[in-house]
DNA sequence: AAAATACTTAAGTTTTCACTTGACTATCCC
DNA sequence: GGGATAGTCAAGTGAAAACTTAAGTATTTT
């Protein structure tokens, strides 16, 4: 499984980056949870919700699994994982950057 | 510093949900830049550039200093570190909500 | 079987976002 | 000083995003 390009990347933020939708992966990274169950505690409407939860889906962030008339929404971990290992790298030029600045300095006293 | 509340951290997300922005933040990971030079491999106008990282410093990804008519831009770090920290809560949860399971299993076999 | 529940789907509306354009200011270089 | 560079600011435009409404389907519940 390659990284992610750039695109599905800011996808993966951009659906973390509504209010609704953050507070649903919160909720659901605590347990299975119905549609109706997200909806109600944010006021949002049932159909507003499923929007939501597609994008969500797409993205990689929630799994989901009809039972009945319930769909229930699991977190899918793995999703998560990319973000984390986003940050990583990110930290890590962040350091070579910082021990480049140490070099210059070090040379040039 | 308590942890920011949740439209907080969606502006988080979001500010990283656009590819222009994501790409901006992975460049200026590598080391301080000037706003054109961040807007050139994008090709986007200057004044377009702009806007992005105003909302990156918004946000708090960035910090930027004005040297003489170049406006310099850095990463600031701790922000990433409060997208990591959400992570972990989220894994913690996921993980509790995994023991529950386990232990139901066990007190029902 | 009828009513209620839990979605699903499509279409329309409103709001937000990213980008452009054009005019302006502050530096740097010759 | 004069031209070029780097950025700033304020509207305005177009498209995408979020939400609503309304009608329909599939499952329970009684």
């Amino acid at each position: 499984m390659t990284a992610p390009a750039l695109a599905a990347r800011a996808r993966l933020f951009a659906a973390l980056g509504d209010p609704a939708r953050l507070a649903m992966v919160e909720r659901v990274s605590a347990g299975p949870v119905s549609v109706s169950a997200l909806a109600r505690p944010l006021s949002l409407s049932l159909a507003a919700a499923v929007q939501h939860i597609q994008i969500l889906e797409r993205t990689g962030l929630v799994r989901t699994e009809k039972q009945g008339r319930v769909r229930l929404c699991r977190l899918e971990p793995q999703a998560l994982r990319t973000v984390e290992d986003w940050i990583t790298e990110r930290r890590a030029d962040w350091n070579s950057a910082f021990d480049r600045l140490g070099n210059f300095l070090a040379e040039n006293n």
